[in-house]
DNA sequence: AGGAAGTAGTGGTCTTACCAATCCCCAGTA
DNA sequence: TACTGGGGATTGGTAAGACCACTACTTCCT
């Protein structure tokens, strides 16, 4: 069968992908709009033509084209919005989660283990933003700490602002990639908190290694703020762990799995 | 169109889903099947039923489970063969780095950002290495030493070693969460490392403090460690920078892009 | 008993068609 | 002239059915 019939007649932009025999039409397209954003053809916000029109320029069907687009749309790098078209990201960078998360349902990872890489991540990124942090930033951080005083009394406002301060740090750290893999990771462990922090003891301890470590940046020493920000999640863990450890006796016998078995 | 009619007659196992109007059907697949994984009723290496009758069982077409599918596939949690079925994801957990490729790509991260990331994911590692490794953990790790030994003549084996060498202190972390970032930014890096490392010079000093690397950990000297990998990180990134300004030079007149542009 | 050909069954692709959300232009109005 | 509202054209989302390429298993012949 074969699908390139008309050779793109006129000013075709891109090569017509090979009729490969084997199963990699999809592969091909992934490739080649990769290429078009590694290349900086690409830039963030751009708008790439409809799909019935790429599909006919790249030579490929539509259902293969929207497979491809689909898995860098997964990727975080494309947005379709209907009616309006296919948007190459736009906005801060951004690591979707979601496929931390399915890892860590898959393999088990423990919540210890997500906090020590969390640790490591946010003790690095604290140190760099005592070595970079913008005046813009600093204030910034101020902010948010003066939001967590205002939110002592409502656990899931303080945590707005705590997670807020965080990703603040990361951002003043003047390395994205470095703030990207924060984000991932943290966003992981918050979801799991939003749900727990109602039980939540003494925000008050938080706040004071909070103020701490905000002044260690501020005053320029990297040092401090590592040691803050250490000892800060290290108590988020503990405090974790507890609050875990009370769900579970509440949730003792409520158990109960519903029936949805896949019948593999 | 009632697309329900016959209410999956016997034992179904999975309810189907509702005939939302709006445009959402895909991600109902792709939450469903996530809900299995967290679920824990899906676990690595097990093998989802044949798309059809997946489908059937869902109430959505092929089409849009084979669009759910593949959103979870380029998250890295499945893997379809051809021929055989879709299977969940077995093996070491790993994280796709394209996305982190693409990412870097399209906001212009620097590879010195890249290589601060690294740096300090990688001494967190050898941190933890020195305090957790197994002593089959630290074998492997000598053997690699000797490896690149053997392989001082030969870049190419020489770097696939190194890989190897790094790809282990992160395993003796006890960390896979930690493990599993290390590889992806790393993946990243050695990428570009592969076709810059030919012009690569005296690989005994590096061979120096990766040995000397292992003789921290193996003293259980977390310390040490993390000051070696440090060090070593940085004379890496310092050659890197060189070899790219040498490859600037050559290249310089040689750039000449092909006329790929999508017309946007 | 071993190997080779056959045979379901699987994912991969294409075609066609229709639906739903969005955008944008333009006429009508104030 | 500026604004508002409608309506058509465009775009992504979903569906159904068919065929292809590959895999794995069975079965038959040597």
């Amino acid at each position: 069968m074969q699908r390139n019939g008309q050779t793109n007649s006129g000013a075709s932009r891109l090569k017509v992908i090979e009729p490969n025999g084997s199963g990699q039409t999809t592969e091909e397209v992934i490739a080649r709009i990769s290429d078009l954003i590694k290349g900086a053809h690409l830039k963030p916000g751009d708008r790439l033509p409809a799909e019935r029109d790429l599909a006919r320029q790249l030579g490929v069907s539509r259902p293969s084209l929207r497979a491809g687009l689909r898995a860098l749309a997964s990727m975080g790098v494309l947005k379709s919005r209907q009616g309006a078209g296919t948007f190459v990201a736009g906005g801060p960078p951004t690591l979707d989660s979601e496929p931390l998360r399915l890892l860590a349902a898959l393999h088990g990872f423990s919540f210890n283990h997500m906090f020590e890489t969390r640790s490591i991540l946010e003790v690095g990124a604290a140190g760099l933003a005592a070595q970079n942090a913008t005046s813009e930033q600093l204030a910034t951080l101020a902010e948010e700490i003066a939001e967590m005083y205002a939110a002592l009394a409502d656990p899931q406002e303080y945590l707005v602002h705590d997670i807020r301060f965080h990703r603040a740090i990361a951002a003043a750290s003047g390395n994205p990639t470095l703030a990207t893999l924060v984000e991932m990771v943290s966003a992981v462990l918050y979801e799991r908190r939003r749900e727990t922090i109602d039980r939540a003891h003494d925000f008050k301890e938080s706040l004071e290694l909070h103020q701490q470590l905000y002044r260690a940046i501020r005053a320029r020493q990297p040092q401090e703020a590592r040691a803050a920000m250490s000892e800060h999640i290290l108590r988020a863990q503990r405090a974790f762990a507890l609050e875990e450890s009370e769900e579970q006796t509440t949730n003792q016998v409520s158990e109960k799995r519903e029936d949805v078995s896949v019948g593999v």
